[in-house]
DNA sequence: TAGAATTACGGAGGACGTAAGAATA
DNA sequence: TATTCTTACGTCCTCCGTAATTCTA
């Protein structure tokens, strides 16, 4: 009864689906379960938590709300890596990847791979925080992922739990402009111009951005319209057809019809990739993560030795 | 049953005291309460994690024990958050700190928000991760925490959730070398240099020997003698007595007797003091966390914005 | 053999479903 | 008034303590 699992869990759907009744269906509970479990978190913590009809966060939810996904994710990673102890190496690799990540490198390193050790190789392309949650609860062996910083700097992911990162490759940014667009026969941009420009939010698939707006230190970067899904094509088409502005890494960006890539010149940022695994990866996946790094078997910053 | 932070909680107790009955004891349960605490979770997990008799983790207990603490953090830290939404502003500010963290330029901003607000401080003195925790679970309104890392880079934290970190300041490091050392006449030293030296591991008073091994990316640093608590005369005793060396930020170091500091050239580090705060703090915490950074009202880097 | 963990068992309380009752759009 | 959440209540099951049992250093 002290912030049982089942609550957060429940709580969480609750307010995913804005209703009690939907979230119990979805849980497999009963409505009437439902309300009985938000009724046993505000008891517990002292304070209502949702707010009925319209089923929406109030204050304190919305503080919970920052902890208890994370929470729930964390709770399943640990029963994911206690489970891998125990698992026989699968004959088949699995790798998440955000859109952006699948590069020319990747993809060379997964051919390389398959030549060399007749590996089956699944790649699921899902969203960045998906990449993240398969990785740690073993529905995928590795992850790559992607996203700006500086150069050289690692990128800021949150709570991995003892989960590796290892540094895959840097690459230049790109503003995706339509073709024809004035700005598209410029060398190059500096991004805090573009801040009141119209903007796609494609969150899972470009630069999100409010990581552009965190990254630039402005504000504006205001979506226009928003983009959801991992299908790079079809951000391209709308930018193509003047939707909107959308930042990718150069090289990916160079390949996608009806839009001009302008280079990034300011502030001084890379595209960066990360390949993630858990602290103990198969033998498969440390040989695909050597391949994909392009180097030896290699060091790594772990996520829990840290201070 | 399922994963229950009750039975984490007994988990990581057991572990502690290496022992059913004293972990019993220590959380006001029977034995046998604990006893079925563990065959909970062993059965839900499908695998030992105990070995008894003596009691040590299995490798499947060990990967718990580096989800476990985390989880239970961060439930108690959830649970603070919003208390403190519904809690009256204190009339005492409570800072917890790290030994070395509590520089002059922290007593500074301390003595002048005393005198300038007239608020009650209380500066609480302990362990690294002790600062951590004092902060989201609400026991201190603001943490101050050192650590090194690369000029102008952030300190690597954990899993700190919706909270904020606030750069303070950066100051050189330095070697404690005992008076008459034949390396205390330097100008400075390269720490590689000193890799095979006696060194002594006082992980939460000085810089922890395991964070120089990873920042200077080589081994050694072996521990000689290792040296608990949060006194950092102590730790200048014990290197003035050439029981080893230890690393210290240098205006800290000047200032302890017996010793002397060398100021570290390679690799280019600094000693950084972060502050940290939750994401709303009291008003008197903005206060300090602002006379603290020597800044106006200021942007900070936020923990879950990330990506 | 003593100290320590496990197993057996019973009672108290919690959790969930059914169903009836309030509340709001 | 219809939909949606809440409350009431009964049943089942879980949890923990007592106490007897087994294990091992």
């Amino acid at each position: 009864m002290h912030m049982d699992p089942h609550l957060l869990r429940t709580f969480v759907a609750v307010l995913d689906h804005r209703s009690f009744s939907t979230a119990a269906a979805a849980l497999g509970y009963t409505q009437s379960a439902v309300s009985q479990h938000i009724a046993a978190l505000e008891a517990d913590l002292g304070t209502r938590l949702v707010e009925r009809r319209p089923v929406a966060a109030t204050p304190a939810g919305a503080r919970l709300m920052e902890h208890a996904p994370a929470l729930l994710l964390r709770l399943d990673a640990a029963r994911a890596d206690i489970a891998r102890l125990h698992r026989a190496p699968a004959d088949r690799l699995t790798l998440a990847c955000s859109p952006a990540a699948l590069g020319a490198s990747a993809a060379r390193a997964l051919a390389r791979l398959r030549a060399a050790a007749h590996v089956d190789v699944e790649v699921r392309v899902v969203g960045r925080e998906a990449v993240i949650e398969e990785v740690l609860t073993a529905r995928a062996d590795l992850g790559l992922i992607d996203g700006v910083a500086a150069p050289s700097d690692p990128l800021p992911l949150p709570d991995l739990g003892p989960t590796v990162t290892l540094a895959a490759s840097e690459e230049p940014l790109a503003v995706l402009f339509p073709c024809g667009h004035p700005l598209a026969r410029r060398d190059a941009v500096r991004l805090t111009d573009l801040a009141q420009a119209q903007w796609i939010d494609s969150p899972d698939t470009a630069v999100p951005l409010d990581r552009l707006r965190a990254v630039c230190g402005a504000d504006g970067f205001r979506p226009r319209i928003r983009h959801l899904g991992t299908d790079v094509h079809g951000l391209a088409a709308l930018a193509a057809a003047g939707h909107g502005l959308a930042v990718l890494p150069l090289p990916l960006a160079a390949a996608l019809p009806g839009v001009t890539p302008v280079p990034v010149r300011a502030p001084r940022l890379v595209h960066r990739t990360e390949l993630l695994h858990p602290a103990d990866p198969s033998a498969p996946a440390r040989r695909l993560a050597d391949l994909v790094t392009d180097r030896g078997p290699s060091r790594s910053r772990s996520h829990e030795d840290s201070r």
